[in-house]
DNA sequence: GTCTATAGAATGATAGAC
DNA sequence: GTCTATCATTCTATAGAC
């Protein structure tokens, strides 16, 4: 306060503070963003500290300011990625019938794999590692999600809306489906004569996945 | 040559040489099985020299003696893993009908995921960072082996046995599904209550991933 | 808040005795 | 072929000037 006062005498203190404030904002933003592809790229041992700080173009001693450890920064990272999943999640039982949940729920993981290929990498790569940072939301946040998902599909199941398939193969069928565009990108682009996916192609991509799965459980 | 008819004075050289083979032999087979457990684990840069030793229970050197440098390593474990894929997969084109290739191709492909998760992860692991070791064959076996697959799915359509998906779709449809629990095993096993699956539950994996993608296709 | 310089620890690889 | 000891490098993290 005090402080802010003394301030006052050389400028607009208003100003100053958003100016700092929104500085680290930034610096925040921009540290997670690059962080985030260069974890996705080299794994959490294979990225530096270093790379990351000349991908955000700033000394690796202010990544130290912002985030103690490499390990507070790839906690950061990893917490963002499982945001947009539930977030996605939430729109696949807000709608009526097993048609219309199953396919707009398909349809944003697809646009979710097109947009954040890198947070879906790096997703992958920690539950491939055995998942020893997000082992507590596995258990948690994404059991219990994946059990309210479970009992509706039963639902749909005792009301013969769509073939008894088990619950639980039906959503790993649709996340691994849906994330491989993101996880084996590098893949799917060299198969494609190396040319990453147009606007027509994510768009046929995504109506085939809709296709094969609705109409395999009996929609 | 003269050093083996040298040792013949001290015992029995055919022996003495099939030892020596085995013991090599022997110690390749530890290591590589060790490295590919570790590098899955870990990632490449996560893993390390001595730890892969130490499982071994090897010297660190003696590594290094077997193999010159890690990358040697890693690019043999990477080598037997798609020496499994390509052997799985040919017994994709030998079936007459979509019925019996499809069924067969996925059955052997769950199986691999249950026998070789290790190796999987370490695939999955290397294409998620860009491939920047298997780039060559994504290129060219993975890529002729897929194109001809293509022709033959192609074929089923014009023949009017399956539904007009598009064939490479497909294809990513079964190996990510498939490859899902291998390389997201320990979410999977999360979700399972912390169990690993039991022959009746990969039985029922396999059936329910095989029913849907059929049906999903018009069979 | 930013940056330089560096400490301290870990790791790939090798030399050289056995 | 095996193993110990060690070098050279790299990286996380921090101290301290500005």
């Amino acid at each position: 306060m005090a402080d802010q006062l003394v301030k006052n005498l050389f400028g607009d203190p208003v100003d100053t503070a958003n100016k700092r404030h929104s500085a680290r904002k930034e610096n925040l933003e921009v540290i997670l963003r690059h962080g985030e592809r260069i974890f996705a790229e080299f794994g959490f041992k294979g990225a530096t500290m270093q790379a990351i700080a000349d991908a955000a173009t700033l000394p690796k001693a202010n990544l130290h300011y912002y985030f103690p450890t490499k390990m507070a920064l790839y906690h950061e990272v990893i917490e963002r990625i499982f945001t947009i999943w539930l977030e996605a999640a939430d729109s696949f039982d807000t709608s009526a019938s097993p048609r219309e949940a199953l396919s707009r729920y398909i349809r944003k993981k697809m646009e979710i794999s097109r947009a954040h290929p890198h947070g879906s990498k790096v997703w992958a790569n920690e539950v491939i590692h055995g998942a020893p940072i997000i082992q507590d939301y596995l258990q948690t946040t994404l059991k219990d999600w994946t059990n309210t998902r479970i009992d509706v599909i039963n639902r749909w199941i005792t009301e013969g809306k769509i073939d008894p398939v088990d619950p639980r193969h039906l959503l790993y069928m649709i996340w691994a489906t849906t994330q491989h565009y993101a996880d084996f990108q590098h893949q799917v682009v060299t198969l494609n004569g190396g040319t990453p996916l147009d606007d027509a192609q994510w768009q046929r991509a995504t109506e085939n996945v809709t296709h094969i799965i609705l109409k395999g459980i009996g929609i």
